[in-house]
DNA sequence: CGATAGACTGCAAACGATTGCAAAAAGCTA
DNA sequence: TAGCTTTTTGCAATCGTTTGCAGTCTATCG
C-alpha cells in the first residue's frame, strides 16, 4: 500500500541498505547517490515507516505528556509549548490525562512505555513512585510541577515558596491582617510549599498564624466553596482569601457572588495560576503567576537534554525552580482605603464621540 | 532489557509460535498449554511489544485526535471523552494542535499515517480536503464538528442552525429587535450554519435583517473586540449581541466592561458554548450548548463502528447531528422590563445568622 | 492393531527498516 | 601498470511479533 525502502532501492537500482544509508544520511554513500536517492524517494512519495525502524532502533520518536486534566489552564499552555517544541524536533507528543489518579497514572505508565516512548514529561500523583524509578531506566523522564518524593528524578518546578510568600506579602503590604488560605493537598509539594511560603510572610510580618484560617485539601470546585464559606462564617473572617489553589477557585468566586460580598471592597482575593478569563473578570483577579510556559520549555530543556545524553544525563542538579511573580490586577484592594467608585477602568475622557450613545448603552454607572 | 515472547517461550519450553498463538488466544492450542503459558507470561511480567506486533499487523493501537487547541473548552472535554473511551478498548489516543491552521493540519497528517494510527477524528480546517480523502482510503476517519466540504467523510456535527435559531428565538422572544451576531468565519460549516440560523428567526419574527449588524470572519479575542466596539458604535446600536464565535467571547467582555456597559441591563449577551467559569461568571453568562460530551461520544461510536468493518463501514449516512441547547442564566434581560437591583441572586433572607457579619463582610448591595 | 482424521506444535518466512562485515570499486603512489 | 589504501556498495542478520504450511502426536474407528 505505502512506498517502501526497497521500492525505492529498486528504482534505482541499488539494495536497500544503500538507500537505508543514503536517505539517513549516515554519510557512508557517495555525494551523487544519496542526491539521486533522496530524488528518486522524494519522488516516489517514500516515507520511512516509523513503526519498522523503531522495531530496530528501539525508539518510536514519540514522547509523552502526562497531565492531570485539561481544565487547568496550566496545563493547556503547557501542552501547547510541549506539542510545539516537539513537533519542531521531529517528535509526535502523546498528550495523556491521568486525572491525578494513581491507579490511571499507573496504567498509562505502563501503555506508554509498552509504546516504547522516548521520553516522558509527567506530573506525579506522586503514588506511583516505585514504578516511575523502575521506568526511568528505560526512558528519559523528567517530572513537571510536582515532584515525586519517593524519587531522585529530575524535576522542574515552579517556585512555590516564592510565590506563595510573594502573593502572601502583598496582601500584608496592603494592610490585611486576617489571610485566609486555601491550599492543596498537604501529600503534594505544591501544596505544602504553598502554605510554607504563606507562614513565612506571615512570621516575617510578625503576624500570628491562625489554623481557623487554614484550608488544606484536595480540592474541586465545590469544597473549594464549602471552605470559602467556613472562612466567611467565622466570628472574625478575613478580609483577604488567597486561593492558592487553582481548582478552588470557582467555588469561591461562586461563593462570593452569592453572597454578595463586593470584590475588592469587602474582601480581596488572590489567586494562583493565571486563567484565561481572569484578566477579562470584573473585577480582573489578581494572580501568582507560576510561569507555566517556562516551565514546559525548561522541562523540555531537560528532557532533550537526557535524551540526548543517551543514560547519562546526569547533570548532578535534580531540582530546577522557575520563579513566580505577582500580577497585580483589581481583585486586592488597600485594607483602609476609602472604597472607590464601582467597577470599569475610568477612562479619561468619560464620554468620547467613540463612546456609544444609543439608548442601549447608557451610562452604566450604578 | 525487556522480556520478550522468545522468553516466555523459553521458559516454557515451546516454540515462540505456539506462545504467540497461546498468549494472544487465537485458540489453535490447547486449553493446557493456553493456561501454563499465560501463567508464565504473567510471572515474566512479559508485555507485547505494540511495535513489533505492529509492524507484522500494520496496527499501532493509537487514535488521533485533532483538535484546533486546548483553549476552547468543547475541545477539552472532547478531548477527555474521548481519552477515556478509547483507553477502555485498549487504546492510546494521540492527542494534536493543528491550530486551524492549513499548513499545521496537513504536516500533523502526515506524521500521523506515517505512524500508522488505526483511526483519526479530526476538527478538519477544511483546506485540506484532497489529502484528507486519500487518507480516507487508508485509515478510519470521522469528522467532528465541521464538515470539510471537499470530501465525503463521515461527520458528527452539532446542531448549529438549530442551535443558532434557538438563541436568536429566545433573544426575539425577550423583545430584542436588534440583535448583532458575531458569527464565525463564513467557510467553515458552524460559521455558515450559525448565520443561517440567526437570519431563520430574523426572518421568522418578521424582523428584516440588517447586515451592519453582522460580523462574520476568523476571530481572536482582539478582532472579536473590534467588532464588538463597532457594534456598539453604530447609530443605533444593537440591545443585544450573539456572540456566537467562541473565540471572540473574551473580547466582547472586555469591551463592554472597558466601556461600562452593564449586562443585562444595558445589552444582552448570549454566547455559543460553555466555558466552566460562564457559571460563576457576573452575571452568569447564558449560552447555547453544542453539546460537546454528546458530539464526541458519537463520534467515537462511530469511528469504532468503521475500524471494526474493515473498510466497509459504510452505512450510507455521512452526517450526524447532536441537538444543541439553550442554558438561560442571566445575561439575557427582557428588554422593556424594569431594570432590576444590580448584581447577585436575591437571597430569600437577606441576612440570616449564616451570612458573615463583620466589618470584613458587609452588605455588598451598591 | 493399523489406518486416518483431528488437534497441536514447530519451522521459517514475513513486516520494513538498520547495521556489521566483507567484497567491489575507485583513487593513489611508485 | 601493479600494489595499496580508501571509499562505496551489497549481503545477510537482526529487532519482536504473527502466520502459512508441514510435521508430530493422540485418539478414534473399522
Amino acid at each position: 500500500m505505502s512506498v517502501t525502502l526497497k521500492d525505492v532501492a529498486q528504482a534505482a537500482r541499488v539494495s536497500v541498505s544503500t538507500a537505508s544509508r543514503a536517505l539517513t544520511g549516515t554519510g557512508l554513500t557517495s555525494e551523487r547517490t544519496q542526491q539521486r536517492l533522496m530524488h528518486i524517494a522524494r519522488e516516489l512519495g517514500y516515507r520511512p515507516n516509523p513503526i519498522a525502524r523503531g522495531l530496530k532502533t528501539g525508539q518510536s520518536r514519540l514522547v509523552a505528556l502526562l497531565v492531570h486534566n485539561l481544565t487547568n489552564a496550566s496545563f493547556q499552555v503547557m501542552a501547547e509549548v510541549v506539542q510545539a517544541r516537539l513537533k519542531a524536533l521531529g517528535y509526535q507528543m502523546l498528550l495523556c490525562i491521568g486525572g491525578d489518579d494513581p491507579q490511571q497514572e499507573s496504567d498509562t505508565l505502563t501503555t506508554l512505555v509498552d509504546h516504547r516512548i522516548d521520553g516522558l514529561i509527567v506530573v506525579p500523583t506522586g503514588k506511583n513512585g516505585a514504578q516511575l524509578k523502575t521506568l526511568a531506566k528505560d526512558v528519559p523522564i523528567v517530572c513537571l510541577v510536582r515532584r515525586d518524593d519517593a524519587t531522585d528524578l529530575e524535576t522542574v518546578l515552579a517556585d512555590d515558596p516564592q510565590g506563595a510568600y510573594l502573593g502572601t506579602r502583598h496582601l500584608i503590604e496592603l494592610g490585611h491582617k486576617r489571610i485566609g488560605l486555601i491550599v492543596g493537598r498537604q501529600d503534594t509539594t505544591s501544596g505544602r510549599e504553598r502554605l510554607s511560603g504563606y507562614v513565612r510572610a506571615l512570621r516575617e510580618a510578625g503576624i500570628a498564624k491562625d489554623d481557623t484560617l487554614i484550608h488544606a485539601g484536595h480540592f474541586v470546585p465545590e469544597t473549594g466553596a464549602t471552605c470559602c464559606r467556613k472562612l466567611l462564617d467565622l466570628p472574625r473572617p478575613p478580609s483577604a482569601i488567597f486561593v492558592a489553589n487553582h481548582e478552588a477557585t470557582l467555588g469561591v468566586l461562586r461563593v462570593t457572588a452569592e453572597l454578595n460580598i463586593a470584590i475588592p471592597d469587602n474582601l480581596s482575593l488572590l489567586c494562583y495560576e493565571d486563567m484565561p478569563w481572569f484578566e477579562w473578570h470584573r473585577p480582573a483577579i489578581s494572580i501568582v503567576d507560576n510561569g507555566a510556559r517556562d516551565l514546559a520549555n525548561l522541562a523540555v530543556d531537560r528532557l532533550l537534554h537526557r535524551m540526548d545524553a543517551k543514560g547519562n544525563g546526569n547533570d548532578g542538579v535534580r531540582e530546577y525552580r522557575v520563579g513566580a511573580r505577582l500580577i497585580k490586577r483589581d481583585s486586592c484592594r488597600q485594607i483602609d482605603a476609602p472604597i472607590p467608585a464601582r467597577y470599569g477602568k475610568r477612562k479619561s475622557s468619560p464620554s468620547k464621540s467613540s463612546a456609544p450613545k444609543s439608548s442601549a448603552v447608557k451610562s452604566a454607572k450604578v
